[in-house]
DNA sequence: GCAAAAGTGTTATTAGTACACCCATGC
DNA sequence: GCATGGGTGTACTAATAACACTTTTGC
């Protein structure tokens, strides 16, 4: 018997985390889907945080840490008797992390079931997103990358081609990018100048909880 | 004794839908924060979704909906006894939005314990943020306005002042707006052309799962 | 010397910013 | 007729988009 103050009982419905994870292999976006095609995912340890069962899912896969992880969004499925809260988050890797799990091209992913999919489609939505106003894209480079491979890297999420030259541009005066002194010489044609991420965020670099909501400015 | 495969409880964290609510009122932006610095909120009913939680929670405060529900961000409070995870959920309402709860000027409020705190200051943020590039501040003004409130309505937003005619510009740019033919007459001057919004998005309104990422855009 | 990818500048358009005066009304 | 807020335009600057050739290398 529910009154409007006894709503019961929020534990019947399970809470789970569940991870999409990109990887950037030089020539196309890979992901992590199981053949039963679920995501990596669990139920958060009662005593961590889900920033740190994300961590930790991401952390079974390759045993390192992921580059970059950020929680997208919180979705509920009642339609069906497996209700369950879903906790997604987006994680990036470096193209080196390799682990017992595949990494597939998200091209090859046939047809989802229904919630992966759901975080699957919006994982790429935001990260195509991001993009533009973020220094996202660095989390999955390597360490040292041209800017050849970086543009690679862009196009192939935004399903688009880009100018090459304001590209550059575009990143040169980002102030993302530190030149490194070092050249990669491979094939019949000039070498081509190695960058590294500076760590400095794009401008309007964006706003999670994490980064800034403990800022109390006021709204008058 | 949990093995990796069979981690307990989730039940164990209790699920909470918190909704920070704003209005306009035409001078200040109010909020709804009880007596003990709680937002309003429930669990969610084992069988309605969190965007019905939500909804649920504000009806209650209004029998209106509100004119515009999104999820924030789900925050999970493990460092003390009452652990919990929170589903945070922003709601605008019209400024005739009036109930059993008193509206408080958002900065009257004073500091809030932690938990509500956190939201508080993400929505904030986040309202900021989404004026710039979305048609939310709509959401917050009466049927008809004049830009002169509009424009105010922006100003205590942002905490800034902006230029009258650039503002008009940008405003009459955007197709946010509808010129209808009425005006308002009120004191010794000029009477202002009322305006409504005519419901089309600005360009780059953004992506709520909700809103999009059904599509299913592929990556290569 | 040629194939192959790296690298580089200019012009045109658009969006944004700064800024000051006339207009319609009520009293 | 004057006080009050409503309404308008222009010039400058910054960002974006379009576009084609020269450079360095390996063979």
């Amino acid at each position: 018997m529910s009154t409007s103050n006894h709503r019961q009982d929020p534990a019947s419905i399970p809470l789970r985390v569940s991870v999409a994870c990109f990887r950037w292999n030089g020539e196309a976006i890979e992901t992590i889907v199981y053949p039963d095609g679920t995501l990596p995912s669990s139920p958060p340890d009662p005593c961590e945080s889900l920033d740190v069962t994300a961590q930790r899912v991401v952390k079974g896969l390759f045993d390192t840490h992921a580059a970059y992880v950020e929680q997208l969004y919180t979705f509920s499925y009642v339609s069906t008797e497996a209700r369950e809260t879903v906790v997604s988050y987006i994680a990036l890797f470096p193209p080196e992390a390799e682990g017992s799990v595949a990494w597939k091209p998200l091209a090859t992913v046939g047809p989802l079931p229904e919630r992966p999919a759901t975080v699957m489609n919006y994982a790429t939505v935001r990260l195509r997103a991001k993009l533009e106003y973020t220094a996202i894209a660095f989390h999955l480079m390597p360490r040292a990358f041209t800017l050849a491979e970086l543009q690679l890297a862009y196009e192939s999420i935004l399903g688009a081609q880009l100018d090459k030259r304001n590209f550059r541009r575009r990143m040169a005066t980002s102030g993302m990018l530190e030149e490194t002194a070092d050249m990669r010489r491979e094939g019949p044609h000039r070498p081509a100048r190695l960058y590294r991420y500076s760590g400095r965020a794009d401008r309007s670099s964006y706003l999670t909880p994490s980064s800034d909501a403990t800022s109390q400015e006021s709204i008058s």
